[in-house]
DNA sequence: GCGTCCGTATGACGTTCATCACATTGACGT
DNA sequence: ACGTCAATGTGATGAACGTCATACGGACGC
């Protein structure tokens, strides 16, 4: 479930074998980013106020009711947006991919951060101060179209995410409609797509809102009907048809 | 449950008694409103693309999965947002109110509608096409920040629907949680806050996921423990401080 | 005044799932 | 090789809730 890496911020100029872009103008992956594609002036700009830092896995961004400090652009790794209740029990909201842009929302309304963000995997990660990032947008149409965009996304996730918690009559159907999500970045095999699965069981379930025990039983169950196989940390979605005539959704 | 106005468009210029704004421009609320607070300019350039309409109650403004033509701008009357699974089971996302911009994020985004939105109340809407939206926002930083803003409203009262359905223990608790969401439009009195509500037992269910059967339960439940009190389309809140406590989220 | 319709109320019953309890497996360090 | 700890697997049990069935009540039209 874990990654080897050293966790301490040992040997620049290359801290946990991350491939480090400190200015965003010469960046090799900026233009597949939704966010950071702008024209070289808007990133020049970006570069200016940005203040870049490398997390080591387990890092909290923010945390749920805090006051928004500013925005944080995942350059690489994933990053995990939870959301707690009073008991302690967590949802697990959406896991972030390298090109988000988090925290937004609560920036731009100056409004308690609404989610808590821990890093999963070694990031790289671009802070843009509150006041610094909201004079950005008032005075570049291009950036703030940007931003429109990445909360539309944010938002459009949000709804996927509402559909398949309020709409599922089962907790079989939610984790159906998981596997079937991941299996967009899955890898096609003769066996079927495989998925690589870096969650452990407990995640999964404050993916869906359900319990540890819960999802094993449920994989068990899926692995006796030949729906999937699991080897280590893959999956193999052996039916995705039958997978999806589960989903109501 | 519903209200006493015409169902046809009879006697310009009130049809349905609504107050209408022909032109953003002298319309009284504007000032109120976030998104149509903007500065005169912007505004007279909004007023041109804008088309305005009067619908009655239980119009469909766009239907889930639609290809977007562009966006609503909700002047008057209530709307309601629903998202559905194949088998016809229907959650009810949100209830917009005036002054909220519908369709924003898929019409940014050029993917279909993730909801459907239907009139509640007969209502004026301000449509704007899509590629007319496009322009302002790419041609107007003002407009373009009072969208973001928007769509960070949007975000987070999904973010909210996402802690209630996938937080909550119990429907008791994701009911719990509604009524005091409701306190707040609600008018205190004596008795404790007295909330209007509007929806049938089918659609508060919708809301939260439930069935129409749970939700009587809940509410008889409710009243038998002396929490609420049921008048009519009234409810009163006899003990909020106890309703809250049921709420983990 | 009476039937019709929609919304509400309530009972019976079975399924799903959370909870608790404990066993098993696998990775990793010493 | 062995101990340790996290992750996974599995059983027993009861509460919560969906489903079906049926009854009640108020609003409205004729």
């Amino acid at each position: 479930m874990s990654i080897a890496v050293p966790e301490r911020r040992s040997a620049p100029p290359t801290p946990y074998n991350l491939d480090v872009h400190n200015t965003c103008l010469d960046c090799s992956v900026r233009a597949e980013r939704l966010f950071c594609n702008m024209s070289i002036e808007t990133v020049a700009v970006l570069d200016a106020i940005k203040f870049t830092a490398i997390y080591p896995k387990g890092s909290l961004l923010f945390v749920e009711g805090e006051d928004p400090r500013g925005v944080f652009i995942l350059c690489s790794g994933r990053v995990k947006l939870t959301t707690s209740s009073r008991e302690g029990k967590t949802l697990i909201v959406k896991i972030a991919e390298a090109g988000e842009v988090l925290g937004a929302s609560a920036t731009i309304l100056s409004q308690p951060y609404e989610v808590s963000a821990e890093t999963l995997d070694p990031s790289q990660v671009n802070f843009i101060k509150r006041e610094d990032f909201l004079r950005f947008l008032n005075t570049n149409v291009e950036a703030c179209m940007h931003t429109a965009e990445q909360l539309s996304q944010k938002y459009q996730s949000a709804q996927r995410e509402i559909r398949s918690l309020g709409l599922a009559r089962t907790t079989s159907e939610k984790l159906a409609n998981l596997l079937v999500d991941w299996a967009a970045e899955g890898e096609e095999t003769p066996k079927g797509t495989r998925l690589t699965v870096l969650l452990t069981h407990e995640e999964i379930a404050q993916m869906i809102g359900t319990t540890r025990e819960t999802v094993t039983r449920i994989l068990s169950d899926f692995r006796k009907k030949q729906l999937i196989e699991v080897k280590g940390s893959s999956i193999f979605l052996l039916a995705r048809a039958k997978l999806e005539a589960m989903i109501s959704t």
